[in-house]
DNA sequence: CGGCCGATTATCT
DNA sequence: GATAATCGGCCGG
């Protein structure tokens, strides 16, 4: 698994190195799995599209918390967003996971997921991942890094960089630019995956 | 396909 | 009181 020294950087370095390591999740002593394929950095009170810059409130607290923690919030009125803290404490920075190819546990995130026959594709956006992982905000502030947590990171597969796309944050809507358009995306195509973890997940 | 729209409520100015 | 780091359904071509 992976310790607090790999999450203690600024956002926008953390981001892209999260591409290609492995989530999991222990529910009811099941393991469910994926690799992170989307991610995007959030940092602190001068980036206006997070959260964070307003400064501390109750909802974005853990966010200047240590790195490695989970920061999961409620939007929309009905969905969950899954973060990963980078960055030291008392530095603000987050990484929003939007999406994850599924590895290990289908069946599991299928129940999760009430609406899959609904929905095309499971684990490619931010909620529907939360979702299929059973992260809600009971996991605000859980510790990644923690010993036998039932929520962590692995090594994953490495990812050759050049396979990454790299682009603006997506959902901003009113922010003002430049925060509008910084490339601060990471994403890593869905076939390159699946290519990639038959080579083998470590 | 692509684009538009409604759902539904915690959070912040 | 407005908005939101979204999703899925419904429409038209």
């Amino acid at each position: 698994m992976l310790y607090i020294e790999f999450y203690d950087r600024p956002a926008e370095l953390l981001a892209p190195d999260l591409i290609g390591k492995k989530l999991v999740r222990l529910q009811n002593g099941r393991r469910l799995a994926g690799i992170i394929t989307e991610t995007e950095a959030y940092m602190g009170e001068g980036d206006l599209g997070s959260h964070a810059h307003f400064g501390k409130t109750k909802r974005n607290q853990v966010i200047f918390e240590k790195p490695g923690k989970a920061y999961v919030y409620f939007t929309y009125g009905m969905h969950w967003l899954f973060n990963i803290v980078s960055d030291s404490v008392g530095k603000a920075g987050a990484v929003l996971i939007r999406a994850v190819f599924p590895v290990e546990g289908l069946e599991i995130m299928a129940q999760n997921r009430p609406n899959l026959a609904n929905s095309k594709q499971w684990l490619n956006g931010p909620a529907k991942l939360a979702q299929a992982f059973g992260l809600d905000g009971r996991m605000n502030g859980y510790d990644l890094t923690q010993p036998d947590g039932e929520l962590f990171l692995e090594e994953g597969i490495s990812v050759p960089t050049d396979l990454v796309t790299v682009g603006p944050r997506v959902g901003l809507g009113k922010t003002p630019e430049p925060w509008n358009s910084i490339p601060l995306r990471w994403e890593l195509g869905w076939e390159q995956v699946k290519e990639l973890i038959q080579n083998g997940v470590k």
